[in-house]
DNA sequence: CTGAAAGCGCTTACAG
DNA sequence: CTGAAAGCGCTTACAG
């Protein structure tokens, strides 16, 4: 392995010349023709920068530990309409952080740990990282006092619970939906229908009915009549079968993408067509289902941006800030 | 930040003896008493290791990157039957991993990278890690390469893939698969139908269906009429729906736990009794379906040990070996 | 067992 | 710009 030290000597110059190019700080200290040098020997010796000894050096772990859901879990014999993992969120964290020169610490908080926080506690703070995120973590007491007591700096990557305490990564789904609702009425529906698996005015669905509910009433077309609740996927089918119910509707919005896909198989299996009978508009963004209409959370942007505050603001000696991503109408060919 | 030397003088040792005690190492060399001391004295401190200096020191990176299949991709407009990510053989790793004092980078190989393998390249290989697992991703010509011109040690997590280079953690579900058929013959069912989305003698199939095959055939009672192929959910509908192929058999096995659980729904919406008059048998374990009876691949094990295998011969200087691990038949309410 | 020392690879403050 | 040096926190080889 090639060391600062024999860059240095084949480039002819000084170790610390080297260090300032290598690390971006050579504006205005280093001629332009050793800063070539320096280049074209580390390219030649294939110089690996040793992040230890740097990290050792600076006093710094580049270590963001990352607090995961173990959203494995079932929840129970009726998984349907669960989203899958966010990975999505993850992979904007990952891709920031390798930007910056940080490392993960993956910490799945899982039925296995939960109790005993101590391996916990052995993976996070200083020496082993220098900031907390919290990915899709519902509040967990003993696991913020923890994060509280090491005096880390933290974020959250919230999703849409707009309970969860502060620094967060703040959603706004609610211009994108009611952007694709008012595209809904410009290609002429009036009958738009809502679903969800619980009532859209309470548990955690406000956020994503609201923008639904405030075009439609601003259009005059809101009714109680068009929002519908499926609990279940045999609950959808019994809907999407029914003439009656569908003849009230020309286009269905809802809660999530699975919900969607729901909605769009059970049209397929009745001989209803998407979307020149019914248009069909999902919520979430969800890569997986990528053919849907939707209301893009903009996952990624929402794990790269959490991780850009979360660093940002640990090497500028500062508190983590709130940001608010906004959400984005995606439209294809479901409406 | 308590450091060695402050642990050493507040036991009153020398920071020799701290660093043989806190590395295990102290067997025969530091006595009884001293031990004690070094221990309270670092516990009192809070004393934190410093793993930066340690892997420097060690001229070792105690770091394993992970190479994970983007499986959010969707596969198209129908993605019926998609297992979830295999977040447990990651957690396997991860929990593996930290009992070994060891660092997982967390490489995900999607779309966004994989024509791109310069940025991977900063990441794999000394000074940044000792050894890569291949998680659940597919051979990759231009990836395993990188990885033979780092002259890094690897080994793959397969799932089914029997195609798959060594080394790598195979995974043997026939005699699992044989023992749940028994069971349902002792539980006296004849009829016992297969269903796959394809053709279980061909494609990735072969695995998964062998044990079902060979223990029919062993009972006499392997018929080419109980082999279902479905598809879409649809076309699971479809079967269930038909009075007449349901009366083909008395028990279904499937080639998933997803599509388990669309058997499971679609006897519940046709009034048929789960376990009663059918019994459902899925595959995989997936966590998602824990009230299903399956074949559970053990997928945390298979991460574990895999991690584990890797870490043991970097740490002896030699090159890993195959696991097997052997599945299990894990029985539930559904048969 | 201890003490004193070397050295891993880096960054930075300092004198020139 | 360079050169010489200090020091981050650890592990280990060495002399006692």
């Amino acid at each position: 392995m090639a060391t600062l030290k024999d860059v240095s000597e084949a480039a002819g110059v000084s170790m610390q010349a080297v260090s300032l190019v290598l690390n971006g700080k050579a504006e205005g200290q280093i001629s332009k023709m050793n800063c070539e040098k320096i280049l074209a020997a580390a390219e030649k010796l294939d110089f690996r920068l040793n992040h230890n000894a740097r990290r050792m050096r600076n006093k710094c772990t580049e270590n963001l530990s990352v607090l995961i859901d173990d959203i494995g879990q079932p929840y129970g014999d009726y998984p349907d309409f669960r989203s899958d993992v966010n990975m999505e969120s993850l992979y904007g964290i990952l891709d920031c952080a390798a930007q910056y020169g940080y490392d993960i610490k993956l910490l799945p908080m899982n039925t296995r740990n939960l109790e005993d926080l101590s391996l916990l506690d052995k993976r996070i703070g200083p020496p082993y990282s220098d900031g907390v995120i919290f990915h899709g973590l519902y509040y967990r007491k003993n696991v913020f006092e923890l994060i509280k007591k090491r005096k880390m700096p933290y974020v959250l990557l919230s999703t849409l619970d707009e309970r969860q305490p502060s620094p967060k990564t703040e959603i706004d789904p609610v211009p994108a939906m009611r952007a694709a609702v008012a595209r809904l009425i410009e290609q002429g529906h009036r009958k738009i229908a809502w679903c969800s698996h619980r009532d859209p005015r309470t548990s955690f669905l406000p956020l994503r009915f609201r923008g639904y509910e405030e075009e439609m009433k601003a259009a005059g077309l809101y009714d109680e009549e068009l929002i519908m609740i499926a609990e279940d996927e045999l609950a959808v089918r019994r809907l999407a079968a029914d003439r009656v119910v569908r003849d009230r509707f020309t286009a269905v919005v809802c809660m999530n993408d699975e919900m969607a896909y729901r909605w769009i198989l059970e049209c397929r299996y009745n001989g209803v067509r998407v979307p020149e009978d019914i248009a069909v508009i999902g919520f979430d963004g969800s890569y997986k289902y990528n053919f849907i209409s939707t209301i893009d959370l903009r996952f990624y942007e929402c794990g790269y941006r959490a991780a850009e505050e979360l660093i940002k603001s640990i090497q500028g000696g500062r508190t983590p800030k709130n940001i608010t991503i906004k959400s984005k109408f995606q439209e294809r060919k479901t409406n």
